[in-house]
DNA sequence: CAAAGGCATGTTATCGATACCAAATCAACA
DNA sequence: TGTTGATTTGGTATCGATAACATGCCTTTG
C-alpha cells in the first residue's frame, strides 16, 4: 500500500526508501539492495533505482537500518583531551584505519577524569557501538561494568594496564621514561630533577614520574628533586613556571626531565629567556615528541611514541575482533614501541 | 505477551526496554518515561524502575528511540583538520556548548578538501543529525545540495562566505591579515614578505593572502614578495623552508608574515639557527596565536582568533534553531573577533 | 524437452523504542 | 458518598530500514 507520505506529493519531506521505490518502480527491498555494495542488483533496475534516488535527493537512513541489521556501524573512542596533539594523532589513526571499513566515529574526551569517562562510556554505549577505545585502564567501577555487560570489545591504550579489561595497545610510561633518564646517564649527567602535574589525574603522567623516580633510584642518583605545577595537563606556561621553581630549590640541577614537550617547551623558552644556555647551563627533556619539539631550537630531546600508530592499530585490532564475531578472539597485548629523541637540548 | 528474549532467562543477551519492563512490573512505557527526565511517573514506580535497570545492566537504545521519535540527538561537525589546535579548540567549543543539552557530537575532518567534505556529510546526513556545522563556505555543489534537502540548520564557520547556505559564525580572513599588515606598517615595517601554501585547498590561507597583497596595495608598499610552500597546512617545518626561500631572493625583507603561527615558528627558529635576530634582522610574525606564539622566545606577533567561542557559538546558534523547530528562525550571521597581538618577533 | 539450478526480485516480520490516545487510579470537595 | 479533575499507567501503531524466506524467470544440460 502507497504510503501517506507518497501520496502526498506536493508535501516537502525527507524521502524515504519507500518513496525510491515507488518512483523507481520495484521493492524497498530492491531498493536496499542496490545502496549496499556487494549484492546483486540488476544493471538496469540499479539505474533505475539511482535516478529515482538522485532526482530526490534520498539519503539513506542508518538510524533505522541499523535497528533491524543489529549493527550501528560506530565505533567509540574516548581520548583526555582532543587538543592534545598527541591524542589527536590517535584519533587520527583511528579514523584513518575506519575509513575503509564504513565504520564511523563516536569521540569523546574525558578532561582527564574518570567520572567523565564514565558519563561519556554511557552516553557512547547507549548509540550501541561495534566496539570502544578508551585510553589508559584508570576507570571507575560502574564504567568497567557497563563495558563488560556491553558485550563489545574494549581496547584500552596508551598504557599497559595492571588488570586489562580485554584488548590493550600501548606501552609501559615507566619504562619509556626510565630510558630516557638511563640515556642522560650514560651522557654523564647525575643530577636530575623531575617536572610534572600535582594530581594522579593523568595516569600516563605518574607513571612516568614513577619511571624517573626508580631508575634514578637504581642508578643510586641524587633523589628527591621533584616539581609538581598545575593541574595535568600541564601547560607550556607551567613548564616555565616549575622550572623557574625548580632552579630556587635546586640550582644546581644538570638536567630536567619534564613529564611532556609542552611542558619541557615551556621550561625551555623560559630559560632561555633569563639568559641560561640550554644544554651547557642545564639539559631539558620532554615527552611525546610533540612537532614544536623537533622544530624548536635548540631542538628538544625527549622519547618519541607512536601515537597515530597507537590508534591505527586500537581500530585495527577492533575490526579483526568484531568481524571475528563467532570465535571471539581472545585478549591480546600490543606492546607499541617508544624511542628516545637525542636532540640539542641535552 | 512476553518476548522470547525474557523468557529464556539463562541465555546472555543485551536486555531491552522489555526486559525491564517484566522485571519491574510495568509497561515498556512506564519505563521510557522513568528514564526521561521531566516525564511524571511516581517515586515508588520510577524507584522500582532503577532497580530493575541497575540489576540488569539495561543501558537505553538510542537508535531505538530516536527512529519513533523522529530525534536522534546528533549534531555533526566537519572541520578540516583535528591535529589542528585551532580547530580542536573549535572542536571542544562545540562539544561543551551541547554537553548540556544531550546532543551528541559526531566530529569528522576533510583534510582540507571539499571532495573529502562532500563524502562527510553524506556520511553524517545517514545518521540524521539534526544540524551541522561546517569549517568554510567552500563546498561541492552535490554537498550543497544534500545540505538543502536534508532540511536542518547548518552553520559555517571560520569564513564569511560570500553566499552562505544558512548560519554564519565567523569572522573576514582577509579582513584580519589586513589589519595585521596595517600594525606593522605603523611600526614602520615597509618590506613585507609572505608565507602560505601552495594550493588554495585552504580557503581561509587563500583569504589571508588576499587580505595581506590588498593591504601591501592599499598602503602602496613594494609588493609581490610572495612565498608559496607546500601543501596546506604548512607544518613547522615548511615555515623554516619558506622564510630560507624568502631570504634568498629577497634579502631585504624586513617583515614576514606566515598564514599560521606554525610555519611563523618554523620560520622564527630557523632564523635563530641560522643566527638572524628577531626582529632586528628580520620580524616574524604569525596568524592563529596557537600556545605556542605566546610562550616561544621570542614571542610571536600574530592575530588572535576566538577559535573556542566560534564553536561555542555555532553550537548556540544550532540549539536556537533546532529548538525553535516552527518559527524557523531566519539567517543569521554572527561575527566573532579577532585582534592583533604584538609580542617581541616585530 | 523437462528438470535443475542460479539469479533477480518481492513479501512479511521484525529490530527497540516512543507518540498518541485510552483507561485506571487517586485526591479533593460539594 | 458521588463527582470532578489531575495524575499515573497501559495498549497499539509506527518510525525506516533489513533479514529471512518465497517466488518467478531464465539459462543450462542430460
Amino acid at each position: 500500500m502507497a504510503k501517506a507520505a507518497a501520496s502526498r506529493p506536493g508535501e516537502s519531506h525527507t524521502p524515504t526508501m519507500v518513496d525510491v521505490a515507488l518512483r523507481a518502480g520495484v521493492s524497498t527491498m530492491t531498493v536496499s539492495r542496490a545502496l549496499k555494495e556487494g549484492s546483486r542488483v540488476s544493471k538496469a533496475t540499479r539505474e533505475k533505482i539511482m535516478t529515482a534516488v538522485n532526482d530526490l535527493g534520498y539519503v539513506l537512513d542508518q538510524s533505522a537500518g541499523s535497528l533491524s541489521s543489529r549493527k550501528t556501524g560506530f565505533v567509540a573512542a574516548i581520548v583526555p583531551s582532543i587538543n592534545n596533539s598527541n591524542f589527536a594523532d590517535t584519533a587520527r589513526g583511528i579514523t584513518d584505519e575506519l575509513e575503509s571499513t564504513g565504520l564511523q566515529l563516536l569521540l569523546g574526551y574525558t578532561d582527564y577524569t574518570v567520572e567523565k569517562e564514565e558519563q561519556l562510556i554511557e552516553a557512547m554505549l547507549r548509540r550501541r557501538p561495534e566496539g570502544i577505545i578508551l585510553t589508559g585502564g584508570a576507570h571507575t567501577d560502574r564504567a568497567r561494568r557497563l563495558l563488560k555487560s556491553a558485550g563489545i570489545p574494549v581496547v584500552e591504550t596508551w598504557e599497559l594496564p595492571a588488570k586489562p579489561i580485554d584488548q590493550v595497545v600501548g606501552f609501559s610510561n615507566e619504562e619509556a621514561m626510565g630510558l630516557l633518564v638511563k640515556t642522560l646517564a650514560k651522557r654523564g649527567y647525575r643530577k636530575f630533577g623531575y617536572i610534572g602535574g600535582t594530581t594522579s589525574r593523568d595516569t600516563r603522567g605518574s607513571q612516568r614520574r614513577e619511571g624517573f623516580v626508580r631508575a634514578i633510584d637504581e642508578l643510586g642518583l641524587p633523589t628527591g628533586r621533584l616539581v609538581s605545577f598545575g593541574v595535568p595537563p600541564i601547560s607550556i606556561e607551567q613548564g616555565g613556571q616549575a622550572v623557574v621553581s625548580m632552579l630556587e630549590r635546586w640550582p644546581d640541577t644538570q638536567a630536567v626531565l619534564c613529564v611532556s614537550d609542552l611542558s619541557a617547551f615551556g621550561a625551555l623558552m623560559e630559560c632561555k629567556r633569563r639568559g641560561m644556555r640550554v644544554p651547557q647551563d642545564i639539559a631539558i627533556a620532554g615527552f611525546g615528541d610533540y612537532e614544536v619539539a623537533a622544530f624548536c631550537h635548540p631542538g628538544i630531546t625527549t622519547v618519541n611514541v607512536d601515537c597515530y600508530g597507537i590508534g591505527q592499530q586500537a581500530a585495527r585490532r577492533l575490526i579483526q575482533v568484531i568481524r571475528g564475531d563467532e570465535k571471539r578472539h581472545g585478549q591480546e597485548i600490543v606492546l607499541t614501541g617508544y624511542r628516545v629523541v637525542e636532540r640539542e637540548s641535552t
